[in-house]
DNA sequence: TGCTAATCGAGACGGTACGTCAAGTCTTAAG
DNA sequence: CTTAAGACTTGACGTACCGTCTCGATTAGCA
């Protein structure tokens, strides 16, 4: 067994790889993407590379984990306050061509490979989803929210039709807007009249 | 000018190779599908399948499209009725080994392709998204949805988060299921009674 | 068996064929000559050329064939006089792309193809070899040359000499300054002069 | 600057790549045999191939100067017996199955193909010459040969009339005899006396 | 201070698949 | 029944990367 024997892994080449990465990332794309370039780009031998990495997907998992930056969840004292923090964030890093790349990447990624999906979601997705439930749950304890609502559910469709509309409908509306839309048309429910008396009356 | 001198296309080899694609996909997955064993596959020489598609996306486009069946709007008077059907149909696609390849390979390349995403949003996607639509009208002109209810959206949502929570929630529970669910919320709503009375007020 | 029935075989295509052949070997070579282009050129089908001729081969030593002048037997009256008009003759034909290319397929097909150098031998090679052995002869009669000086070893010597030349030293001398040479060395030979001498002397 | 960088090639598919172009070369020919089948057989990728050669031409010239043996220079004194052994030599290397089959390769893709020509000229062709050339010297300075005699010139004659007969004539008297024959003529010349005379007045 | 062992950049290794090209065969409509 | 056109199967081409494997040259910490 080694234990700390050895010269140490060079720091220095960590960083470089994730750096060309990404760049050939924005670059390229995720699929026209080779390991020989980024280890070119990144002034590195190949196996430098493979020792860390096994694979394409665990490399780029890696690349844009490092992205993340520490995410505060706002608490303004009002659903919709909050909300607009939420909305200005996710916008911010959305709306921006190596943005909408990058989330095209990892659409792209996780729908045809399961365990990128599953890495992606513990690292990365998880930890916005709590801070957005975080959220919710505040709004439910202010009433502004149904106690029995769910929040998981309510996630899903928010974080849901933004993507799908940035892949199959890039040229409309700002995310903003749209996901103002979103959340609005979600609070009040398409159901009619009668049907919200009847629930109102469900609930009494 | 050539109108249609020459031995013409071999229909025979059009089906073989799109057939093959689809055994292939359903078998290997897209990734490590290569136009060779497609070829080897289908009996036909590589450049029959280079003189038809320029590249894997095309070909792969093209045999999912051709599984595509008539799609019956239904029309049972209720709105659930409706949905029920709507939603069966939608789970019977999805709910196969070949259905989740197939829906991954398309996110996948819509959202690393736009002009594959387009070509299949006008091809395919909008006359399910147009079916969907007939349902959701009648249900408003019965009175069992809101007037002004943004039924493009409404689409979006239920359709966004089902192909979220395929791509990164796949172990849950069944597409049914999880669609009444969505269905059932959207309908609903998330406010509080306070919201939705004031909803009420202001549409009197 | 069907001896004239149906639509005949168009002369204007033989033609077209043999020509662009021709061109074609001149301009691109005979490896780089592809059966397509040769069609192409043609104006004609690929099948049109394959019913004719089973081979690149076939089809080249065809076009080569149809090219064949009748030559002459010049009598100058005197040895030189007599070469003169030969090397010219020789100098021409070889002295030029198409010439130089013919040369060489025929030299390459033939090193190759063992039927076919006894094919090409006896249509054409022998007739020049035979027009140069009377030259040769008739010199002998006038002295000019030894009485038992073997002609079909002079003959191997200059014609092998100039092929290899115009193989393996393509870029040296014009054929006719080469020529004059080869047949200069050999007319006075290379022996000492004591050896000259001493063949004076065993003639004697 | 890559001076010792990196793995270094391979002797040992150095080897196998040789071996297996010389094989295949005996076994289909030059112009039936394929990159791909050298690569197999060699058991070694293409690439490793394509490293080391450009062109088909550049492999099989190595594989052939690869079976170059060592020529030593003869010096026994005297010119027929230098001779004696450059022709037996010759004789040795051409009088079998494989011979005949290697120089007809030779003489067919040098003469289709220039630059296989050149860099077979350069790497084997020339050494031999050389050889030739040393013992044509030797000659000349022991008085046994002309001074003026162009020592080049009579390379090509012997050279090029061998060819000329391995090829056109195949059947006929074994190499060693026609060789005798050539060189013997070239000695004497084949004027007449006269002209014999004149050379020897010219000369003194 | 010198030894040991893992790391580094570099690049060759045996392979797979690519997309192109030409080969020779087959099939059509037109003559 | 031949023609021109062009699609067919086949198979080699040369290129790009894959993931693995040497190399000689650095670096640490342990002795």
């Amino acid at each position: 067994m080694s234990t700390s024997s050895g010269r140490p892994r060079s720091i220095h080449a960590d960083q470089a790889i994730l750096q060309a990465t990404l760049d050939l990332l924005a670059e390229v794309g995720y699929e026209s993407m080779s390991i020989e370039a980024i280890a070119s780009r990144a002034g590195v031998g190949k196996t430098t590379i493979y020792r860390r990495y096994t694979s394409k997907e665990e490399l780029v998992a890696d690349a844009i984990e490092s992205l993340r930056n520490d995410l505060a969840i706002p608490d303004t004292g009002s659903f919709w306050g909050d909300m607009d923090i939420v909305i200005k964030n996710a916008a911010k890093k959305i709306d921006s061509p190596l943005g909408r790349q990058t989330l095209a990447l990892i659409i792209s990624t996780a729908s045809s490979n399961p365990q990128f999906a599953e890495v992606y979601w513990t690292k990365y997705t998880k930890l916005r989803r709590e801070a957005f439930a975080k959220v919710l749950e505040r709004a439910k304890s202010r009433g502004e929210i149904n106690d029995n609502a769910d929040v998981d559910l309510i996630i899903d469709l928010v974080s849901g039709s933004l993507y799908y509309a940035l892949i199959f409908k890039p040229t409309t509306e700002p995310v903003e807007a749209y996901m103002r839309r979103t959340i609005d048309i979600l609070m009040k429910g398409v159901g009619s009249g009668e049907m919200a008396s009847l629930r109102e009356k469900g609930k009494g």
